[in-house]
This record gives C-alpha cells, structure tokens and sequence, in this order.
DNA sequence: GGACAATTCCCCACATTTCCCCACGCGGCT
DNA sequence: AGCCGCGTGGGGAAATGTGGGGAATTGTCC
C-alpha cells in the first residue's frame, strides 16, 4: 500500500516526530515499524520502511567500490542513514544531523510520497514549490508521456 | 546489515576512538568484533570487519603478481594493513602509521559507508566534500541509473 | 643474557546521552 | 454524552562515550 496525505505536526525539544496514523497502517507487517531515515532529495529527509530499504541496499551492493562516483555517492547517503523504530506512541525520534540538514525546528511537514514519507520544514518546502518552473498539468505531460 | 550513520569522537591521547554501538551492532556474529583497519581512498582510514576483509583478500589472491600494478597496488594496500579488536568499551586503537596518514588529532568523522567504515579527520572530510563536482542529486541520477 | 624503558593491553569509574515508559488533553466517532 | 484513538509532553533507568591507572608484553641497550 502506497504513502498518501500530508499533515503538519511539532517536533518536540528530542527532536521527535509523530507518523500520521494513516500512513502507520500502510505499512507492511514485514517492515516490522522499523524505518531507514537518511536525507532525501532537494532539502528534506527520506523514510523508508524496512523492507522497501531491503531493496536499495541491495542495489547498492551491486555498485563497486573501486569506482569514485559511487564511493562518493555511498558516503552521501549512507552518512545521514540510521534506523529508527515508532515507539509506544507511534513517533520517529530524528538524529540531530538530519533535524540540521532539514533545517527542522519546531514543526514539520510529512508527506506520503508512495514508496517513501518525506519530512520538510513548511518553509523550505514552500521555497521548493515556489522555485519549480512547471506547474502541475505541464509536468503531467512530460513525466507521464 | 551494512554500516550506516556518522559520529564525531574524540582520539584520545593513546590513539584510541570509540565505534558507535550502531554500527558494532550491524557487524556480523563472524567478525568476531575484529577489523582490518587499513588505508582508505581519499585520505581517510578504512575499517573491514574480519569476515568481509576476507572476500577482499580472496579477490586479491586472484591478481597475478607477474603484473607491475598489482605488486604496486598489493603493497600500497597490505603495507597499512593490520588486524585490530574492539576493547571491553567498544573502542579500537588505530596505528601510528595511520594515525599520521589521515592526519588525525584530537577528533575523528566516523562514516558509516555500506560494507565497510570510514574515519575521517573531519576538516579532510570538510575538503573532500568540496572538492567534489557534482551535488547528491547528480550523483545519484548517474549511479544509481 | 639480563635489566631497564617504553609501549601495549585490559580493567575500572564517571558523566552524558539515549531510550522506554507513563500521563495528559484534544477531537472525532458511536 | 461518553468512549476511544491520536498527537504532545515529560521523567527515570539503562546504555554509551570518555578518561585514566596498573599489569603484562615488547624491544633496546648495556
């Protein structure tokens, strides 16, 4: 089952954030509530469940090592990478270099991006739309041919 | 599992420095909390647990040593290489060698970096990233396809 | 070959951070 | 109106990183 809707909610001062219910249930049993957080694209942060992740590590494994691209590459997003579970009350706690990456301080928006959930600061993610040349039907066309 | 996340230690003045007890946790059983630590690409150090180091050294036992660049790249590579253990506090101590080649005093980058780990000194690492072309997001278009 | 010096290894103790559990309040559903 | 689910906040206990001391080992010099 795919991510979907959004919500706006508080990081609290251990830098914790609530999953929208809705996308808690979405997750598959096998994820066992466990998510790999790691940075995202264009200034947000990344969460997928576990056994989504299962899949990219093993596409990483495919890369070789002898290669300066994908060392590079490797250390960018394996760096910001780390494990996180839900705890009793169904939050995440963010390590405090993703939180300075995202620029996260007090609310956060998430996101159900299909296979992932996205976490933005409100203002950043408004700066993004702001900054994309093509509106919606524009980028309909193009991407979905 | 592989090796995730990114801490800044303190090198004590014997040299020592603490791996995070995430990435002690990713190890395999079969390590046996032994690494080879040996010399990096990019001026950091590189630490292999045992059992993944092995398959490295199966690959090397395949090269011919009739070849000039394989001597000079077996020797580049053996010549920093040596077997170190985690102390009763998840520590290691890194060799002097080592210590000198990535320049490291008073405080290292610990990169988690798939299948193996990577220490830093972290204005080498500040430089390096500099130094690099290409953003995340390019990057990640020509690696991953 | 023996004694000394230096280094390495292992153990113990402290301070901080992280993790897990419990309690409250708001809102929607029955 | 009452109940249940959901997001928010805080406190206590265990785990984690840091520093230092003493014993065993190694290498060196006489």
């Amino acid at each position: 089952m795919a991510f979907k809707g959004q919500a706006e909610y508080s990081v609290d001062s251990k830098g914790r954030v609530a999953i929208p219910a809705k996308m808690r249930k979405s997750m598959s049993p096998a994820a066992n509530e466990t998510f790999t957080i790691t940075r995202g694209f264009e200034d947000c942060i990344f969460l997928y469940p576990m056994d989504r992740w299962s899949s990219i590590e093993e596409e990483i494994e495919e890369l070789s090592m002898y290669d300066r691209e994908v060392r590079n590459f490797v250390r960018l997003i394996m760096r910001w990478a780390s494990e996180v579970s839900l705890d009793g009350q169904g939050r995440i706690s963010i390590p405090n270099p993703l939180l300075d990456f995202a620029e996260l301080n007090g609310s956060a928006l998430i996101l159900g991006a299909f296979d992932h959930i996205e976490i933005w600061d409100p203002d950043q993610f408004d700066g993004y739309l702001n900054e994309q040349p093509d509106d919606y039907e524009t980028l309909a066309e193009s991407v979905m041919r």
